[in-house]
DNA sequence: CAAATGGTTGAGCATTTGTTCAACTATTTT
DNA sequence: AAAATAGTTGAACAAATGCTCAACCATTTG
């Protein structure tokens, strides 16, 4: 009958959808997972988060490394502060990143345990 | 002097770069990493394999549960057959999906984690 | 076999995203 | 204090993304 009157259609397993909600997290607490996981999900992110996990690197370094300009690394860099993956010190004109912790690594070692298989 | 000839900057560390280009992944294997976390990367994609860590669903479930239409849902289902995220089985008309494997549920675990520090 | 229902697919569209460019700040060097 | 260099920021734009709509396939039921 009506297909999208709201935008979705008729539930058929009652039971399942009332467990699944209760088991549910805020919508805030997705809209930040998934900004978290957003900043895997380009190859350049990953692969600076991945360099990352090897050593601390500063932004030209890491503009020579991944083949974009200092500024493009810049506005990644200032997306993974904001979420939390890096933290970065200063010594003179130089900023040196390097992962915030461990969920970092962790996550990356998953993703690619997964991607091996 | 010259700042973005080709697109980036000069190095600074060449001893860095060198140590991170050794433990470098390939090209394709970033790319299939990103691939995989942008899967968790979208508000309701996440929340619909949060949905799946807790129960298996079939697509009209879902779409109620989600708020979007069966065919968004189906859109989102083929994204994550393809990254190996979800597997299905058939029951008559109803196609019930759940997690294919640990990964998804260890990832989203750890992603949680983070959020709440 | 026709109608109904669950699910899939492709086109189209609005939004988001990653990048560059240009202009700026901050720190060092001369 | 001027020049050079590391980094940041905001605007602009092309590319990617997530959604809906409409049409379709598949399975069940009358």
């Amino acid at each position: 009958m009506r297909e999208s009157t709201t935008c979705s259609c008729e539930v058929i397993h009652d039971e399942i959808v009332e467990t699944v909600t209760k088991k549910a997290l805020s919508a805030e607490q997705y809209v930040d997972l998934a900004t978290l996981f957003k900043m895997f999900g380009d190859p350049s992110r990953v692969r600076l988060l991945h360099a990352l996990s090897v050593h601390e690197m500063c932004v030209c370094d890491l503009a020579a490394y991944l083949g974009i300009t200092k500024s493009a690394v810049s506005h990644q860099l200032k997306s993974l502060r904001l979420c939390n993956l890096v933290k970065y010190r200063k010594e003179g004109q130089v900023v040196f990143y390097s992962l915030a912790d461990d969920h970092v690594e962790t996550l990356l070692a998953i993703g690619i345990e997964h991607i091996e298989e």
